[in-house]
DNA sequence: ACTATTATTGACAAATTTAGTCAGGAATAT
DNA sequence: ATATTCCTGACTAAATTTGTCAATAATAGT
C-alpha cells in the first residue's frame, strides 16, 4: 500500500481547482502548480491520468485549461488517489495472486481489511468535505484570533 | 505512508514464531525463513529491528533461536509494521515539517486523519486475534468440507 | 578445547519505483 | 498567423526497496 507525492499532489491540485474554477472559467495547469508548487511537469502527468478517471475535464488553447467534470461533492478522494496511484492496493502478497493457493498467506485477511478500511475512509470524504473542514477551521481560528485581539 | 513487503514479511514471521514456538524453545530464524519462503539474510535485517524494538527475544548458538518476547496477545500489529517500516506515516506533506506555515496545505487534516485510521486499525489487532482468526477460518471450512463430503 | 550452530553487524549491490524533465505536436481564442 | 494551452511519449535522476555477503560473537554438545 503505497501513498506517495503523486496522490497528495493529485488531491491539493484538485482542492485548488476546486477553489479557483467557477462554472465557465476553466483554470490553467501552471497556475494550479505555481500556487501549490508543483513541477507542472509532473502535474500534467497526475491530470493525464485524472482526465482519464473522467475528474477533470481540459479544454485547449488561450483561455483554455482545466475544471472539475463533477461538483466537488460528488468527487471523493478515494477516487482521486487511485487514479493516479498505483500501488494502493494492499492485498496483494508479494504481488502474486495466488496467495491463498499453497502455502496459506496467514495474514491475507488482516491486508484485506486494512485495504477495505482505507478505500472505505478515502471513499467517504468528497472534496467538498475538505473544503468545509478547512474553511470552518480558518473561520475557528479567525474567531479565536478576534477574541484574542478583543480580549 | 508505505506498507511494504517488509511489513508484510515481518508480520508473517511473527505469526509462524507465534504458531510454532513453545515456552522454552526457541525458533531458529532459517526456520521461518524457509517457512514462510523469505530471504533469510533479508529477514534477519527484519528480526534485528524488531528485536530492537523488543518484539523478539534471541539467544545465539545451537538450539538457539527467536520467540517472543511477549505473549501474542500482547503484541500488535502497528508495532510490528511501525519497527520495520520507516515511512508508514502519512502526515508529512512532501516530506516537510513546516506544512502549516508557509502556503496552507489544504490537506494536511485529511492525510492526518486518514494516518491515525490505519494506525488505530493496525493496533487493535494483536498476534493472537489474527491467529484466532485463521484457526476459525479453518475450522469452518473443515465443517465446510465435512459437510459436503457427507452429502 | 574443539566444532557446529545460530545470532549480530555492517556494508554492499541489484532491482524497482518515484519524482521530475523534455521535446514536439494538436487544438483554439484572438 | 500567433500565442496559449493541453496532449503524448519517452527519458533521466534520485530514492527506496529488496536482497546479498562476509566476518564476528556466543553457546551447546563432544
Amino acid at each position: 500500500m503505497h501513498l506517495t507525492t503523486k496522490g497528495k499532489y493529485a488531491v491539493v491540485a484538485l482542492l485548488d481547482l476546486a477553489l479557483n474554477e467557477s462554472r465557465f472559467c476553466f483554470v490553467s495547469l501552471s497556475e494550479v502548480a505555481k500556487r501549490q508548487s508543483i513541477p507542472a511537469p509532473y502535474l500534467e502527468q497526475l491530470f493525464r491520468n485524472l482526465r482519464k478517471a473522467e475528474i477533470l475535464e481540459a479544454v485547449r488553447g488561450p483561455k483554455g485549461g482545466f475544471r472539475l467534470s463533477r461538483s466537488s461533492k460528488d468527487i471523493n478522494i478515494g477516487e482521486i488517489v487511485s487514479a493516479v496511484e498505483k500501488r494502493m492496493d494492499a492485498t496483494q502478497c508479494r504481488g502474486e495472486v495466488n496467495c491463498s493457493s499453497g502455502t496459506v498467506c496467514l495474514a491475507h485477511d488482516l491486508w484485506t481489511d486494512l485495504n477495505d478500511q482505507v478505500k472505505n475512509f478515502l471513499s467517504s470524504k468528497s472534496l467538498n468535505d475538505i473544503l468545509i473542514a478547512q474553511i470552518d477551521k480558518n473561520n475557528d481560528s479567525l474567531t479565536q484570533e478576534a477574541l484574542i485581539a478583543s480580549g
